[in-house]
RNA sequence: UCCCCGGUCGUCUAAUGGUAGGACAGCGGCCUUUGACGCCGUGAAUCGUGGUUCGAAUCCAUGCCGGGGAGCCA
């Protein structure tokens, strides 16, 4: 059957066949997936579909759904339509739809022109309603919330029929057609499903259909006076549509009993839901009630603060689609309620864009040096590799004058024994410069260094000694006078614990914000060929982590956001030795 | 308490009655003009108890633990 691996097929015969090319572990979904292709239950057909509610933004959560729904739908050959499960105008808007077509499609989601709204079938849904009434499958009741609810019964017992359940079917009709008609109040009627209020399943107790809501839609404006619940849209829209896999969230399995009696009842094609774990990220938060608290608020700067974990944030912050999408697939799908660490998302952030960022050098914390033997006036273009991980990613060149910047943490003035960096005395590499040697440091009147007076040695141009004798480390550098100063917003987590979602008892969930989750720096000094960034392009500041341009900044001052910060040892080493005691000091190295 | 769904290394996830594997995280090392990247190595798991079977993570029973469910939200 498996033709394409040539290479190696001296065992192919017998390996067992695998689901899929791509390497990504099989799941629950894709068996019954390749269960249905087998049976010829859809004849063949695969069509998911993504169905948000334009209530909010989307979040890396949504981004799991999108890379369950469009992947299975391309890795079958099926299609995948972008639907909006407006169902409820009073939390919609179209600010929210305009924001999840431009996140689905940089996610890479391909809906082609198959985006539909559930507004778009209210028409449908209504007559259903009305086929159900006439069936005697649905009535018109006058219980109010409160009503409802006293009836419903509880989670262990039973509840109780509304007065309201005989009613006629004419009476019904009448009534429901005045409740479109818009004669009721809101909250004055509702058309209830005629199922079971005994049954152990809560939502098969006479479940609302529709309710009575004088709201504005996006869409319809004001022609609707009623509008169906998602429970009487979500199963038709997916049925309207010849979903063949319903796809969704754990939450709604009590449902799906509710979705199947309708459309049984209605005798309409019939699409299988299928239902898999949401996704929980260490250190944040995926429930667009609390981001939306967080945006109205003003905890963050908006959806698309780059500490939100809203794809729209995500994406101003660094992320690109693909290090998204290689997270998705890795987290898998299954049935679990798990957590995922933060780390692998940060690991697929990092593999993408060590793969495609342009390294440059950029100073976060400038601390000033003089190299006393340079030539006063003198500047030297030196070369420096773009990528390297991408040859054809070329060359660039960074100027070298008598006065730079380093990193202050490169210095230390009394370094801790493994600090391999500068020091009096000590000689260090400056990237694609020379070395150079520190040999005096210059204090305030605090006492605080503000700047080194350096030698260099000039038969190391471009960092090599003809001599062979090494240096135990190289530092980023960037000219004073070719400099372009710039601001930087280092971000650390929204939260500062695993679970924001834990507090303490009666406090909300923003007593967990970090307070430290955004530091600017101003007066950064980057080298001058970052003077034309433009947001969304990747780079490496060298040693330091991956940074994108901002949309704040300006030809004056560039701003950038960093990304992620690159795996620090260094830092690791330093916080372990600066730990209990110096027992911890069990190494003391070999050779 | 009633209904539904789950429980495999620290975390996520494979193994579908036949060697419990991978990734991230951790640890150790190698390499290095990024203390990055890469490479090598390493510790680490089937919730408990019975049963079926030559053989159980997998099937059955039961207990325990976790999640969801009483919106005119989705």
């Amino acid at each position: 059957m498996n033709t394409h691996s040539s290479k190696d097929d001296t065992h192919a015969e017998d390996a067992p066949v695998s689901n899929n090319e791509a390497g990504a572990p099989s799941n629950f979904i894709r068996e019954i997936i390749l269960r249905d292709l087998e049976s010829g239950k859809h004849n063949g057909r695969v069509q998911t579909r993504f169905p948000p509610e334009p209530n909010g933004y989307l979040h890396i959560g949504h981004a799991k759904a999108i890379s369950i729904n469009f992947g299975f739908a391309q890795e079958f050959g099926g299609l995948c339509n972008l639907r909006f499960d407006d169902t409820n105008p009073s939390k919609e808007e179209v600010e929210y739809v305009d924001s999840i077509i431009e996140d689905v499609r940089w996610l890479g989601g391909d809906f082609g022109d198959r985006m539909f709204y559930a507004s778009d079938y209210f028409e449908q849904i209504y007559e259903w309603a009305v086929q159900l009434i006439k069936a005697g499958q649905a009535f018109v009741c006058d219980l109010n919330a409160d009503q409802v609810r006293q009836t419903r019964g509880t989670l262990s017992e039973p509840g109780t029929e509304s007065p309201y359940r005989n009613r006629s079917v004419e009476e019904n009709l009448d009534l429901f057609a005045r409740m479109r008609a818009g004669e009721f109040p809101d909250g004055a009627r509702t058309l209830r499903a005629k199922i079971d209020v005994t049954a152990p399943n809560l939502n098969l107790r006479d479940p609302v259909m529709y309710r009575i809501l004088h709201a504005h839609h996006h869409r319809t404006g004001d022609k609707w006076s009623i509008y169906p619940m998602y429970d009487f849209a979500h199963g038709q829209s997916d049925s309207i549509e010849r979903i063949t896999h319903s796809i969704c969230t754990l939450e709604f399995e009590d449902h799906r009993p509710l979705y199947d009696w309708y459309i049984q009842q209605l005798g309409v094609y019939a699409p299988q839901q299928i239902e898999f774990d949401r996704l929980n990220i260490t250190y944040t938060l995926l429930s667009k009630r609390k981001l939306l608290t967080l945006v109205q608020e003003k905890y963050v700067s908006g959806w698309d603060d780059p500490r939100m974990p809203t794809i729209s944030g995500m994406r101003r912050r660094g992320y690109t689609p693909e290090s998204i999408r290689s997270f998705c697939k890795r987290v898998g799908v299954s049935k679990t309620n798990g957590v995922t660490e933060l780390p692998l998302l940060e690991f697929y952030v990092r593999e993408d864009l060590n793969r495609v960022a342009t390294r440059v050098m950029a100073v976060l914390n400038p601390l000033r040096v003089v190299i006393d033997n340079y030539p006063d006036g003198q500047v030297e273009q030196m070369e420096a590799v773009n990528n390297p991980e991408d040859p054809s990613a070329g060359t660039r060149t960074v100027p070298f004058s008598k006065v730079l910047y380093i990193e202050q943490d490169d210095f230390r003035e009394d370094p801790p024994k493994q600090f391999f960096r500068l020091a009096p005395g000590r000689e260090v590499r400056l990237r694609y410069g020379y070395f150079i040697t520190c040999n005096s440091v210059v204090k305030d009147d605090a006492g605080t260094v503000v700047e080194l007076h350096c030698t260099y040695d000039p038969a190391t141009r471009g960092g090599n000694a003809p001599d062979g004798r090494k240096v135990k480390s190289t530092i980023h550098w960037v000219s004073a006078e070719h400099a372009v100063d710039a601001e930087a917003r280092l971000y650390e987590t929204l939260f500062s614990c695993e679970n924001p979602n834990e507090t303490p008892e009666g406090q909300e969930f923003t007593v967990n914000l970090n307070p430290k989750s955004l530091d600017v720096l101003k007066g950064c000094k980057l080298e001058p060929s970052l003077r034309d960034a433009v947001p969304g392009r990747p780079y490496q500041f060298e040693r330091l982590g991956y940074f994108t341009a901002d949309r704040d900044s300006t030809t004056s001052v560039p701003v950038f956001n960093r990304t992620v910060g690159l795996r620090d040892t260094w830092a690791k080493v330093e916080s372990k030795s600066a730990g209990p005691s110096s027992k911890s000091s069990k190494d003391a190295k070999k050779k």
